[in-house]
DNA sequence: GCGATCTTTCGACGGCCGTCGAAGCGTGTC
DNA sequence: GACACGCTTCGACGGCCGTCGAAAGATCGC
């Protein structure tokens, strides 16, 4: 009775239907990983509910989770994941009328925003792709399937460009986390760098005044300084 | 604690959740409308249960309903509702391993089927473009929104066309159905032309050999002789 | 090693939801 | 107008699932 190439779409819908479920999954939309008690909080039940959730959503594949100490950090596991919850975000009604404030900080967020502690959002992909293509960055561990797991390295000449504007790559090194990664920035589907040396040149670029933090919680705004730095340094031209 | 653009998905997935509910809405995915008890019988349920899943879908705004005669006809209510279930298929496991057979059936489903009574597919979809961008058909009633309302007329130039290869529009007229219109094609996201018109103008295709019928249920395979025709008399070239 | 912190597992409670047959309602047919 | 047919509504049954506190497992810092 069913065609050939029907899929069993109910389980995976099961795994949406929960309010609890689904605030910790658009929750971690934006592609940074969160630990399971941060999730319990954002969804407002107890950690005990939680980790049953995560349990389930786990098992579904629609998340991966990395272990790192006593932490678990949950993600999303794709980018078709948040592409699902994105087209059922499409037909379900807003939670609060979208006043013409809040328009306006989403389409700022979209623009330039920090993802934890690094730069996201258009500028962020965009600056990550200009460190690629002037080769002042390169990558070292291709894992395309998983952001968690790519590496990438300055090379001598990014080295001199970076410390030319302040950044200490040596002191980067010491930090005790992964040097230089990427997340998947789901806004924008395009990655940004993140890690030691995505969170200093953030740093760098917020104290050298490139950026200014906006009203909302995660807004950046860009500066006409840090526009001309940006496309001066990196050859980085904003849209 | 939710961020403003925030939607509540879970209400909407809690209506994919379900076996019976998925099996109907998949079912309705080639746009052509169903009535109650064809689902019924489709998901496997009595005609109660399904009528409730049906007010449910109602509810919902996941499904339109068109009521005619002692029969309710229900079709997905917009594209946005085809691409929530197409993108949840894709991250969802087939229900049965697709062999090398039935990709191939399902890839010669997409070039050219039938539609209830009606050419579809890519080779609908092209057919019905080239009618209107040669002129052959315009629009009568522009209902974008809605297929069930969208009319359409052949043109002077089109009656010539479509005697010349054997379809009789006044004979077409006296079927006690809508004349023509479009429903959309969910696999190619474009119309093609239904009603009496569209139904008739396939059987002569058929007929005369531009198209045979394949194996599976509901497939075309387009001959050489169709591809010409449909080339010199509709200026429709296929992929 | 010993507490503190983060997370998962277990067991119990409560509620929601899918299922069906029977009955009711509207529509077409003879 | 009586019957058939398609569909919906009603009521009852059964099962699945989300919730939490308590306790166990895992890891870090001292």
């Amino acid at each position: 009775m069913r065609a050939p190439y029907d899929s069993d779409i109910a389980p995976v819908a099961a795994l949406l239907a929960d309010r609890t479920r689904a605030s910790m999954l658009t929750a971690l939309l934006d592609g940074r990983p969160l630990a399971a008690g941060e999730l319990a909080r954002t969804a407002g039940v107890s950690a005990a509910t939680a980790s049953s959730h995560l349990a389930k959503l786990l098992d579904g594949d629609l998340v991966a989770v990395v272990r790192q100490g006593r932490h678990r950090y949950y993600r999303l596991k794709g980018a078709e994941v948040a592409a699902v919850i994105e087209a059922i975000s499409r037909i379900s009604p807003n939670v609060e009328v979208r006043s013409l404030r809040q328009s306006r900080q989403a389409r700022a967020l979209q623009e330039a925003r920090t993802c934890y502690d690094h730069l996201a959002g258009r500028a962020g992909a965009a600056l990550f792709e200009a460190l690629l293509s002037r080769d002042l960055l390169e990558t070292v561990d291709p894992a395309f399937d998983d952001p968690a797991a790519s590496a990438y390295e300055v090379t001598d000449k990014g080295e001199r460009q970076l410390s030319s504007i302040g950044v200490d790559i040596a002191e980067v090194r010491r930090a005790r986390r992964r040097f230089a990664g990427h997340c998947l920035d789901w806004t924008e589907r395009r990655p940004h760098l993140n890690g030691a040396l995505g969170a200093a040149l953030t740093a760098r670029m917020i104290e050298d005044g490139w950026f200014t933090r906006g009203s909302a919680r995660r807004a950046l705004l860009v500066t006409e300084r840090g526009r001309s730095r940006l496309a001066d340094v990196f050859g980085c031209v904003l849209g």
